[in-house]
DNA sequence: TCACTGTACGTAATATCATAACATTTGAGA
DNA sequence: TCTCAAATGTTATGATATTACGTACAGTGA
C-alpha cells in the first residue's frame, strides 16, 4: 500500500483518501491488540478530514460536538494513543497534530508544510534519515528518535503545481 | 573557526568556548548594523554558560537576577533577535533555545539532544539538508526552513565517551 | 540645542498549549 | 457475577507564548 506522499498538496478523492486510512487504522489496531475506541476512532477521522495538523484544541472542539468530553486531556490521550501507534504524527513546530497518510509502512517522515496553505505532507524521509545518522555517528551520538520538519511553499502555493 | 561539533558532548575549556563565541557574536551584530544591547548580551551568556537548551522562563529568571525585566517579552525578545540573527536557535522538541556553537558560518544544523544528560550538540547537517531538498524537490515542494532535532544517547551517556 | 523618529525596553494582561490527580465507567476474562 | 485493568471524564493547575500599550533613549536633521 503505498499512497502518493504529495496527495496532500493537489486535489485527489479526499474521502476515499480517509476511508482508507480508517480501515487500516482498524487493521493496525487490530493487529497490535489495542482498542479504537470511539473517541479515538472519532479523533482519528477529525485529523484525516483535511491534510493540515490540528491543535489539541481544535480536535477537542470537535470531539466535544459529538457528545464526547470537553477537557484537555480527552483529546490528549486519544492523540497520544495514534501518536504511539503510528496513526498520527506530532507537529512540533506547530504545536499540532496530523494523521499519518502512510500508516503500517515503517517510515521515518519528513514533514513538509506550506506557508501559504498549511497544508502538511509526509515525504519519505529514508535518505533524510540516513544522513541524520551519518552525521550523528561521526559525533558518537546514537539517534533514537529524529523529527525532521520544513517549512516551505507547495507546489499550487507556489505557482506551478495547479 | 571551525569548532568540534561535539564539544557539548566532552570535557572542554568551556571559558573559552563561551567567551569565543561573544566575540564573533559583537562582530556578527556590528557586520549587520545589529546592537547587541545589555539585555541581549546577558541572554547570549547566560545560553552560552551551558550546552543545553534553556526554556524561555529559566533564562527570564536569570535575567531578572541581573537587573532586568521579569516579565515573558523580555526574554522572548532577546532570544528572537539572537535566533534572528545565528546566534542561538530554538530547539521545538523541547520548547527551548540554545546558543549557536558555530556562528557565522551559514549552517544548516542538525540538533543531537541527549536523553540522559540535556546536552544539545549541533552536528553539520548539509548533507542532511540536501537530502531534505531533494525528497522535497521530488514532490515539488520547496523548503524555506527546516529543523531538523534528534534525540538519543551522546557518546558520554552511552558508556563509551569517557 | 531641540524636536522628531525609530528602536529597544518594561509591564500588565491574556492567550495558548499541556499535564497531574483523582473519580467514574466500561469491558474482557476468571 | 465478580474482579481487574483500561479507558473516559472532570477539576485544577502548570508551562509556554503573545498582544497591547507606555516609557526611555540613541541618532538625525533643523
Amino acid at each position: 500500500m503505498s499512497v502518493d506522499p504529495s496527495a496532500a498538496f493537489h486535489d485527489h478523492d479526499h474521502d476515499a483518501c480517509a476511508k482508507t486510512a480508517l480501515a487500516q487504522a482498524e487493521e493496525i489496531c487490530a493487529a497490535a491488540g489495542a482498542r479504537l475506541t470511539p473517541v479515538r476512532r472519532r479523533t482519528l477521522e477529525i485529523l484525516l478530514s483535511e491534510h493540515r495538523a490540528l491543535g489539541a484544541y481544535d480536535v477537542l472542539e470537535q470531539l466535544a460536538e459529538g457528545g464526547f468530553g470537553k477537557q484537555p486531556p480527552v483529546a490528549y490521550r486519544a492523540l497520544d494513543f495514534l501518536v504511539e501507534h503510528g496513526l498520527a504524527h506530532r507537529i512540533r513546530r506547530l504545536n499540532a497534530f496530523t494523521a499519518c497518510t502512510q500508516p503500517r509502512d515503517a517510515h521515518a517522515p519528513a514533514f513538509l508544510i506550506c506557508s501559504e496553505c498549511d497544508a502538511v505532507a509526509e515525504a519519505p524521509g529514508a535518505e533524510v534519515r540516513a544522513a541524520l545518522d551519518e552525521a550523528a555517528q561521526e559525533i558518537g551520538f546514537v539517534v533514537a528518535r529524529a523529527s525532521v520538519e520544513a517549512v516551505g511553499l507547495c507546489p499550487a502555493c507556489k505557482g506551478d503545481g495547479a
